[in-house]
RNA sequence: CGGAGUUUAGCGCAGUUGGUAGCGCGCUACGUUCGGGACGUAGAGGUCGGGCGUUCGAGUCGCCUAACUCCGACCA
């Protein structure tokens, strides 16, 4: 094994350690020289503009747009929405002056003290705010109705403490915001958006998600509902891989947005917000990696086959490049993205070691010996294993490895996240299996002071209050009161 | 913002009681290699995070400062 994946293994024990090598070294990002920021590398915004592309094509089927709205948020918008203020007002970054200049001890530049702005600037952190204030300008009637747009953009929230993909200071997302004539629209809207990201964690990034609703505790500042997404890292931790909110007729208050309806009478807009972010690509990694680096699902690896020839001349080279050129052109007929990497920098074990760890599903190797034989080995990512096939039907074989692959690694994370998810009984019992990790379900009637309570004893909090199986009844693990409310607890990133 | 740690070559690190700066990987050249991160030989690369001090002399001791990482509080 090579020196650095010994490195690697040798640090399982500190996962976030782990993990962070093993974004670097997979080439993916790293931090940049602004404090909690990160510089995406080539290779991982790759991945990044595979989820956006295909996320982009499921808003569109349903319907949305996009469009885009400003950096700057004037400080008084944030100050509209009560709860919104108490959540988002504090950890922002603030533009306070337009104009800097020379030094007067010639040593670089200062801050021009007369170029102070009159009303502060906040740099998003989200951008209700702004886009409600906007939608006021484009909403009169029930005609208007509805608005469906969305937003791909950077926003910065001045968290205390950072980490790669999980938590920047600034991040990638989309955020969707719409605008509906009646409260059941915008309800049916925010659960759609909710299945859309469902479907799109577990199809595409093959990780299995959990539906739910927050408990207030958790519910987004501003929103009268929160709908999410929960996923399960190897670790043991829960992540919360989207979110999607009902935000009643908060925002159109505060911003006042009114609207004609049929009836001729003025009534507040219906809003919805969802969004997914660079973390996304945190839980990706977290979800399906192993100890030789990155393990992407086929539908979102940037090249999805690599070919490796191996050689001991150019003549034999040659040979090798003739044999694999049909290969590499029936593979791309078929919309699979293939690289022949015949560099002759590299040595083959190298280049092995090196695509796995940037988790390409699928490689070829061609050399002499498959020259004679007319074969070519094929190796899979996610369990590692080789084969020797003949050069003849290869094509097709790949094509079916890279399906089976996808479903493979969906199908090992659900068996994972189902062997951490646990049923608990009692307050007892639950300190002693949190320690484990994993997902406990149990019975809650309690109050948002008791999960305030639990929070603190033991660092877990309410992932998720669950939508289907409520239809039992059963007693609350804290209180003992019978309820059909079913919720999932867990240590979280 | 509290607690802990780190900062020395591109990367990962060592550096003893204070005495002219080291190792591994990588890099350059040549040769042998090439089926799981090859090897040999010869090279290049550093104002030791920054500042002030103690000292004949500081990577090493003292004070200040900055950045990063981890653990908390906060959050997607």
């Amino acid at each position: 094994m090579a020196k650095e994946l010994k490195e690697l293994t040798s640090r399982e024990e500190n996962y976030s350690q782990w993990y962070n090598d093993l974004v670097v070294k997979a080439d993916l990002a790293e931090n940049s020289a602004v404090r909690g920021c990160m510089v995406i590398k080539p290779y991982g915004y790759a991945i990044w503009e595979k989820i956006q592309r295909k996320l982009d094509d499921m808003f569109k089927e349903t319907g949305h747009v996009n469009a885009y709205f400003p950096l700057f948020i004037p400080k008084s918008f944030l100050s509209k929405e009560a709860d919104h203020v108490e959540g988002f007002a504090k950890e922002c970054a603030v533009v306070t002056h337009y104009r800097l200049k020379t030094n007067p001890d010639g040593t670089g530049v200062v801050v021009d003290p007369e170029a102070r702005l009159e009303e502060e600037l906040i740099v998003r952190p989200t951008s209700e705010t702004i886009i409600w204030n906007t939608y006021k300008g484009w909403i009169q009637s029930y005609r208007d109705l509805p608005i469906l747009c969305n937003q791909w953009a950077n926003v910065v929230r001045w968290e205390m403490r950072t980490r790669l993909f999980l938590r920047t200071a600034e991040f990638l997302w989309q955020e969707g915001h719409t605008a509906h004539a009646t409260e059941a629209e915008a309800m049916e809207e925010a659960k759609r958006m909710l299945e859309v990201y469902a479907t799109f964690a577990e199809e595409f990034m093959a990780v299995p998600v959990v539906k739910g609703v927050k408990s207030a505790n958790e519910r987004f500042a501003g929103a009268v509902e929160t709908f999410c997404i929960e996923a399960m890292m190897q670790d043991g931790k829960a992540l919360q891989a989207g979110t999607s909110h009902f935000l009643g007729q908060n925002f159109a208050k505060a911003f006042d947005v009114q609207f004609v309806n049929k009836d001729n009478k003025l009534e507040y807009v219906w809003a919805t917000s969802w969004g997914v972010s660079t973390r996304l690509m945190g839980a990706l990694i977290m979800a399906h990696s192993d100890n030789n680096g990155l393990v992407l699902p086929p539908k979102l690896a940037p090249i999805q086959v690599v070919i490796v020839p191996i050689y001991k001349s150019i003549e034999q080279l040659d040979a090798i490049s003739e044999k694999v050129a049909p290969i590499v052109e029936a593979l791309k007929k078929l919309g699979i993205s293939v690289k022949y990497d015949n560099a002759d920098n590299k040595k083959p074990g190298w280049k092995f070691s090196e695509y796995e760890l940037k988790g390409i599903p699928v490689r070829l190797a061609m050399g002499g010996r498959d020259l004679e034989n007319g074969t070519v080995e094929v190796m899979r990512r996610d369990t590692l294993e080789k084969e020797t096939r003949p050069v003849e039907g290869i094509v097709a074989h790949v094509q079916m490895l890279l399906d089976e692959i996808q479903f493979n690694i969906y199908r090992k994370a659900v068996a994972f996240r189902d062997s951490v998810t646990r049923d608990v009984a009692d307050y007892a019992t639950f300190k002693t299996e949190i320690e484990k990790g994993g997902f406990l379900r149990c019975y809650w009637d309690g109050s948002p002071e008791d999960e305030d309570r639990i929070k603190e004893e033991t660092k877990a909090t309410i992932r998720c209050i669950l939508l289907h199986e409520a239809e039992s009844e059963g007693k609350c693990m804290l209180t003992g009161r019978t309820t059909k409310r079913l919720v999932l607890f867990a240590r979280s990133y």
